[in-house]
DNA sequence: ACCAATTTGTCCGTATGTATG
DNA sequence: TCATACATACGGACAAATTGG
């Protein structure tokens, strides 16, 4: 015990290794270092810090996990720009370990290609359409439900690039990415969740071919609303929550490379 | 030069911190180790993966720094749930290291707002409301322009929390980062932005109470204008990239720690 | 195509500060 | 209060891979 109230708040030092990353990640942040740009070597961090070489591979680590950093064939570190996709699947990994519904994704899922069809209706350019087409090719002749899946992924993700707005781009992918598993199954399980959702997608491409804004969102509504119609079809409850299995079976491909 | 084609890829080798970091991940998401849940120490990795501390180490930072696992007040490790804000902050830096425009941030936040207020108008209880309500009151009495624009972000998160829905909440989350600083400009720079801004919170609120999902979205929709209104009036450019100063005014904090 | 220098990945041992019982 | 356990940090070392002459 004291005697009289504390006066100083306790002085927090943080670890050497979270100043290292600080520092650097300020550096990014502020523009003088650039994405490309190389990072000196693991020698050159030690002398600039004054640190131990430990102590520079430990913050190096969170920047390299943060996708700030990277490392190129050489295994020198350079600055680099967080790639959506890392980004998109630890959203995902979030989301499945907090459990959220199945309700959760459709309703959300809803709103995003939504709005993200519409943008992309109004600005696809005949280059758009034909890769467009071309998904739409390769799934015609898909040879089972896994693969028409992973496509129908792609046509999402190829519509969201179109939409040519990158916060949406980012916004939509991680439920995207927890859709995939769950056709797979609807396929599987409903005879017609295949012939409906090639429909769906190319009245998408009809529409935004013609830029036609009202059709491209109708059919895209349509699009989810049978998601969910197959979800159920195929017994599954759209209160559970998404489960760790379809994250596992996302892998872990990318997360650390 | 060689004779042949090559024949096999190159064999990769993970190194070991990343296969530290994958294993303990994989139990992690297959559901062996849940949030909460003590890892060993570090000496007990040590021994379990047969490699040395500083190997250890550097996994566990990755995982760190993914929020995958923490440290309490003592330094032990325990798995964690990934926190959203930390994932929210590190998509809007990546937002602004994309250079990101704010007509992308404005239209995506058009969607992203709107889907989020027609859920929380449907499902706001009493107590949620009573929440609303004296967030609008703390900001009638705001001091300054940036208590405001904090407040603000407070008002939009609490919507997207009584939404209950958490795909649209992390969802929004990054583009409601960066609305903030505007805000303040915004508020520094166009009269009317604080009235109509108040105003616009409390027919939202209203409208919550009341259950009225069509007026709910409708105000939220103005809201956004004005938003786009003020930024405009303020002599920004809709089509620059949101800037990285913005970023910086956000700080560190809560990245690391 | 070979060689020397550089750099990373990994390991070992040790010292120090701090939290816990 | 004291002892123990543990994380942080340091210094030094060596092998493998890569670079650049």
């Amino acid at each position: 015990m004291h005697g009289a109230d504390d006066r100083f708040e306790r002085i927090q030092v943080a670890p050497a290794y979270q100043q290292v990353a600080e520092a650097i990640e300020r550096e990014i942040l502020a523009g003088h270092l650039t994405p490309g740009e190389r990072l000196g070597t693991e020698a050159d961090l030690v002398r600039q810090f004054g640190v131990n070489r430990s102590t520079v591979r430990e913050g190096i680590r969170l920047l390299e996990q943060s996708g700030l950093i990277r490392r190129d064939q050489s295994r020198r570190l350079f600055v680099s720009l967080p790639r959506y996709n890392r980004l998109a699947t630890r959203m995902s990994r979030a989301l499945v370990l907090h459990q959220v519904t199945f309700r959760e994704l459709w309703e959300a899922s809803m709103s995003l290609e939504t709005a993200t069809v519409e943008a992309a209706a109004e600005r696809a350019s005949p280059e758009d359409i034909a890769e467009l087409e071309d998904n739409i090719a390769k799934m015609e002749t898909a040879p089972d439900s896994q693969a028409i899946a992973e496509l129908d992924n792609d046509f999402h993700a190829m519509i969201a690039r179109i939409s040519r707005n990158r916060v949406l781009q980012l916004a939509r992918e991680p439920a995207g990415l927890l859709f995939t598993p769950t056709l797979k199954i609807i396929l599987d399980e409903v005879a017609v969740a295949g012939r409906r959702n090639l429909e769906a997608h190319r009245k998408i491409v009809d529409a935004c071919r013609r830029h036609d804004i009202e059709t491209a969102r109708l059919w895209m509504q349509r699009h989810i609303t049978d998601w969910r119609r197959g979800f159920e079809k195929a017994g599954q409850q759209l209160d559970d929550p998404v489960e760790r299995t379809y994250v596992q079976h996302m892998g872990l491909g990318g997360a650390y490379r």
